[in-house]
DNA sequence: AGGGAACACGAGTCATTGCTCGTATTATTG
DNA sequence: CAATAATACGAGCAATGACTCGTGTTCCCT
């Protein structure tokens, strides 16, 4: 049902790609407004300025069109996120995890919107392969960090706390921005899940294994 | 747009009752498996074994069938936790964070893909006032278990760790059950979470006092 | 200049679908 | 057993919307 071909013609003069940028504006400014039903081709291409038949043009279906903005938007958030972790190579966990959520905050407050109704309607695990390789290097980034510091984290299974980490600090950040709760400040948010992902890591009751690493000692 | 008006009729005899309850069953399956684009209200009666027209005589609309769905949904979720937070009062703190996770987890597991679809279109915020009772009552219960471990627990603020741990709990149980990450186990995952939530109740920096108070004693 | 390629156009096609309404059937009641 | 209410039916209406295609326009290259 959620045919994602390539684009039919790839854009090789400016005007061309000034036609895509509006449509993909026209389209990202209909479905953070008024959601996803209310995004017909007809309307997006109106909005854009171009004809339904130039929006056919660059996407094959309106699935393309979707897909195309989701991996536009999951791009600049990405980046976000990469460089959080690039640099703080070398600081402390709390640091790492700091910059972490700090990052997916600024990201996910560029339009709330539109991120909420692209995950909803696309999950991220249906997002596109290009942006794959990006959630790997992310995956990878945030596991060296980890490792830099495993010897202060309780988890021992790297993959698990590298999943658990990032998971938490999505969600959170996501349930926090999109259903933001009256009660509280975005400052007492955002420690809070710094607090959420520092006690996972570092936790009051030791395991097992760091006991006996600490007895044998 | 989302009209959700009553009822335009209230089933009175127990045939009708039976053919509210198969339109309810065969919108759950469309649902379920392909999703809500594809739940046409013809495919629905269809499927159902009955007519458009007896389904237009219990839900106004179509969107009004997918509430109901949603109500009956978070009703039997619900359920689990409220229960789970009553069986606990007076256990361990780590017992009732154990109960609320397995609570969570075992409801999330009832329909995933049904939960999944239900939680993308019609998000739980937008659900039914209905619903509102009972997410009220399950806030309150868990706040009453939290203030029982008051003194054990770093949080200062019972509302926010309220907030914290609802949000973790649904969220990551959600992530696991909707899109399970192949490399763990569930049982991997139910720890990790309960580790998470325990971690943040109860943080390497309160362990000092902890400690301290039970030597003491 | 001029010819071909890229780009843009938008009225119209075709399939889908939410929903109505007049009618037929079954239950309940007095 | 009427008589009335409740339930069930399903063809068809009206609206919508994804997508096509024949045509006109602009750009690039030699």
């Amino acid at each position: 049902m959620r045919r994602i071909e390539k684009p039919r013609k790839l854009p090789r003069q400016q005007r061309a790609q000034m036609t895509v940028d509006a449509i993909l504006d026209a389209a990202a400014r209909i479905l953070s407004g008024d959601g996803y039903p209310a995004m017909s081709t007809n309307r997006v291409a109106e909005l854009a300025g171009v004809s339904v038949g130039s929006l056919y043009q660059y996407f094959p279906n309106k699935d393309a069109l979707v897909a195309a903005l989701h991996e536009r938007h999951g791009r600049q958030i990405h980046e976000l996120l990469d460089v959080a972790l690039r640099e703080t190579e070398g600081s402390s966990l709390r640091a790492v995890v700091t910059a972490l959520v700090r990052a997916a905050l600024q990201g996910h407050l560029i339009d709330p919107q539109l991120h909420r109704v692209l995950e909803a309607e696309f999950p991220f695990f249906d997002a596109p392969v290009a942006e794959g390789n990006d959630h790997l290097d992310v995956h990878a980034r945030l596991r060296a960090r980890l490792a830099e510091h495993r010897a202060e984290i309780a988890p021992r299974d790297l993959d698990l706390a590298n999943y658990i980490v990032r998971t938490t600090v999505q969600t959170m950040v996501h349930a926090a921005v999109i259903d933001p709760p009256a009660a509280f400040t975005t400052a007492q948010l955002e420690t809070s899940i710094i607090d959420l992902v520092m006690g996972y890591l570092q936790p009051a009751t030791l395991r097992t294994p760091m006991r006996a690493r600490r007895a044998s000692a």
